[in-house]
DNA sequence: CGCGGAAGTAAGTAAGCACTAACTAAGCAA
DNA sequence: TTGCTTAGTTAGTGCTTACTTACTTCCGCG
């Protein structure tokens, strides 16, 4: 599907008119990550996607054929972004040499990092939500996995390390999704609490 | 809005016909969950709950006035059922003189058993992803507090016992979401692992 | 130049959906 | 029986939305 044919079409990226499909792909997964997110699979137009990359809508349906397929590529989008600022906290941490637990603290501390901006959190658990169709299911399973194994690879930690690891960043999702940063009561803090260095 | 007026009408639940308006809510909650927990709040059509018990659509927005309200009524109503299990297994458990961390054991047990019917904990999910609309995260951040508070409460384990028990509960969640329940790889069997007796 | 292919649009279609208005039927009380 | 309240229905309305078809505009290349 994804042409190999962009045979050197421009040099740089155009800032407005036209872009090579693969381009205008990109901006469009980029435009429906952030539109998902708030308003998930079907909650959210396609109209407005396209809106926001300043495309027609059935542009949209010509590079993506379904809405299901466009939300699928946001799957994989964010879990991909994800992954890549794991990795690249795990690398700057000195890897597995440098100290087991120092490593995980270190991508845990990105990961929390990363949830500043709600976005990709939300496209997570829109993720989840809509998991109950079997094609979005394998993207989100891929997705984790693939979260899980570059943990593991990056921190070699053993289970028992990693499980909790793993499980308080869950417990950070949803107290994001809960907006728990803006509230001061003992059981937020309790949530939000955990292996990140220089956070209550 | 609930009927206080519900004056002695009669003595046992009818298996047909007419039923109170309140039961006909109770009812309507019922079904609301089980098809949110799949559809979401944009995904699951009105029409849909309303066959589901056997009644015309107009009739559910006479009784909640709106969509949004109803999803929010089925919100609450998965807290708390998912409360009184939690609560239920504290009590069994003997509670905090019974040991700290065998009534947080026994909870995360009946918790993981409760699982197995996967509708809570989806409409769970679904509470999370629709956590952007102000009143339905209001509606998850109660049902969520109380959850932390009866948890607290059974088995007055310490902040820094309690919030990896609660962790683990979260990666639960999108593990089954994921149906890693059916996949051996070893990165599930991590995800799915933790402080529940006689599981792997 | 011209032509083929790729980027993109205009205009529509059919269906679904939240929500409303106006009506009917059943039970209780006097 | 009459009259009031409550449970429930029929029949819409107007809007949104996923997806289609057929057309146009731009660009590089021979």
């Amino acid at each position: 599907m994804t042409s190999a044919t962009s045979h050197a079409r421009s040099l740089h990226t155009r800032h407005t008119g036209r872009l090579t499909a693969d381009e205008r792909r990109a901006e469009i997964v980029s435009a429906a990550v952030r539109a998902f997110a708030v308003g998930g699979l079907h909650g959210t137009s396609t109209e407005t996607i396209a809106q926001a990359v300043g495309v027609t809508q059935p542009y949209v349906f010509r590079l993506f054929g379904t809405k299901r397929d466009l939300f699928i590529e946001a799957v994989r989008n964010a879990f991909e972004r994800t992954r890549l600022v794991l990795e690249d906290a795990g690398r700057q941490a000195g890897g597995p040499e440098a100290g087991v637990e120092a490593t995980l603290i270190a991508m845990g501390g990105a990961y929390w990092r990363l949830l500043t901006d709600r976005t990709l959190l939300l496209m997570q658990l829109q993720a989840y939500a809509a998991a109950d169709d079997p094609e979005v299911r394998a993207a989100v399973r891929e997705g984790f996995e693939s979260i899980v194994e570059t943990a593991r690879r990056c921190s070699a930690a053993p289970d028992e390390i990693l499980r909790p690891w793993l499980a308080q960043g869950m417990l950070w999702n949803v107290s994001v999704s809960m907006d728990l940063t803006r509230e001061s009561a003992p059981w937020a803090s309790l949530c939000l609490g955990g292996n990140v260095p220089g956070h209550p």
